[in-house]
DNA sequence: GAGTTTTTTGAATATTATTAACATTATTTG
DNA sequence: CAAATAATGTTAATAATATTCAAAAAACTC
């Protein structure tokens, strides 16, 4: 049905900032909560948080505020967060490795149902409560589940091949942690999380710093 | 000394990315480029990628484009990655482990000199080549040692402490991935990375999608 | 080497995002 | 029960970001 007006990534990138604080305040058993709260809470603006709530409808009431449940819950909805997903993870060296065993996806719906590493048998893993399977069989394995979600923590040379199993095979979002540009389809999500660049903008930062002092 | 106009942070982020594929190019011996090849390869449009060269200078030759070679360097330059740069970590579990391990770092100039738990003895660090110190030594080892990032990976109830650990021995740059939002000083650059967040901005897509198709 | 093409620059324009203002409505208080 | 208060949702203003376009410089081309 008519989709409701494109709202902008920026917008986006909030909401998951509001449902982890509403998600605090709930568990101190706080159920009613301004926007100016808010925004001492998350130094986001009063009136910038009522305008991206507002892009998906009045959750509020004029004189009181929002209802602390009541909002988490559609933002959660909003967010998706109401639903469990499945995911696999090709690539189970230290990063692919570190987000297996995070225990906040699972806690959030995001089930991780397979790992898949060009070299299972890898000493790292001996002794681990980690099962991690060939990378031959990753296409097979997506087609016999019912995966959502595939993320990529393989070396950068192997990142676009797997990306091109994902969308063969119809997954829809792709988690991508290669510093390296994939080439996907349109009807597919891609979320780069970029650790490199990241680290770089302190870098930037502390050199910034020296000059200032010059 | 005047510092060159502030450039925003959204300029900042995309410098990185332009650092990089001018460096592919620099490895396949490519030495000399145009806006629009640069906008072809990144994805961001020619005069976007100009107007943020241009606010560092003139890299650029009118009727030729732009020596690969040189602004590569420059742009490491700015951004910082021409010289070495001393990390600690907190937190030597999962993510700390991994972005350990990560050989890309080092290569740009990251060396990690130390790393911190609770935890170090544990029994997940018998048999690798991973030194793990005991958190109670990071501030005297902060204070001996000439550390310019401070990495927390820790659980988010650690988070804050250590950053007052951080701020206390006078890092100025703290790269951050517990779940929290860090309370530090105006002075202190940090550097969020956000997992969970940008995963739910997957889940949001895929929501999204369905509500489409309805 | 003159003319044509390429391509950056820099300024002007357009777009998008953020912040501020305000009219409206619910709640609370006396 | 009426007036005062509080806080939203919405519209308007401002700020930030991105794009377009005319001009100028360099590099080809014949």
């Amino acid at each position: 049905m008519a989709r409701e007006s494109q709202v902008s990534i920026t917008v986006i990138r909030r909401l998951p900032i509001y449902h982890r604080y509403l998600g605090d305040l709930l568990k101190k058993g706080i159920n009613r909560i301004s926007s100016q709260e808010l925004s001492n809470l998350t130094g986001f603006t009063a009136s910038q948080i009522r305008q991206d709530l507002n892009n998906f409808g009045g959750f509020g009431q004029q004189g009181y505020g929002y209802n602390v449940e009541d909002l988490h819950r559609e933002l959660g909805k909003i967010l998706g967060l109401d639903q469990q997903y499945n995911v696999v993870v090709a690539g189970a060296v230290n990063l692919g490795h570190a987000i297996t065993l995070y225990r906040g996806f699972k806690e959030a719906g995001f089930n991780i149902v397979g790992v898949f590493d060009k070299n299972p048998d890898n000493p790292r893993y001996a002794g681990r409560n980690l099962e991690v399977k060939h990378l031959d069989g990753l296409e097979d394995f997506i087609k016999n589940n019912n995966v959502h979600i595939g993320v990529i923590t393989t070396a950068k040379e192997l990142a676009q091949e797997v990306a091109d199993i994902y969308v063969r095979c119809g997954i829809k979002a792709i988690w991508n942690f290669a510093t390296i540009d994939l080439a996907v389809p349109e009807d597919v999500a891609l979320e780069n999380v970029r650790l490199s660049e990241s680290l770089y903008t302190l870098s930037y930062y502390l050199r910034n710093r020296e000059n200032i002092q010059d």
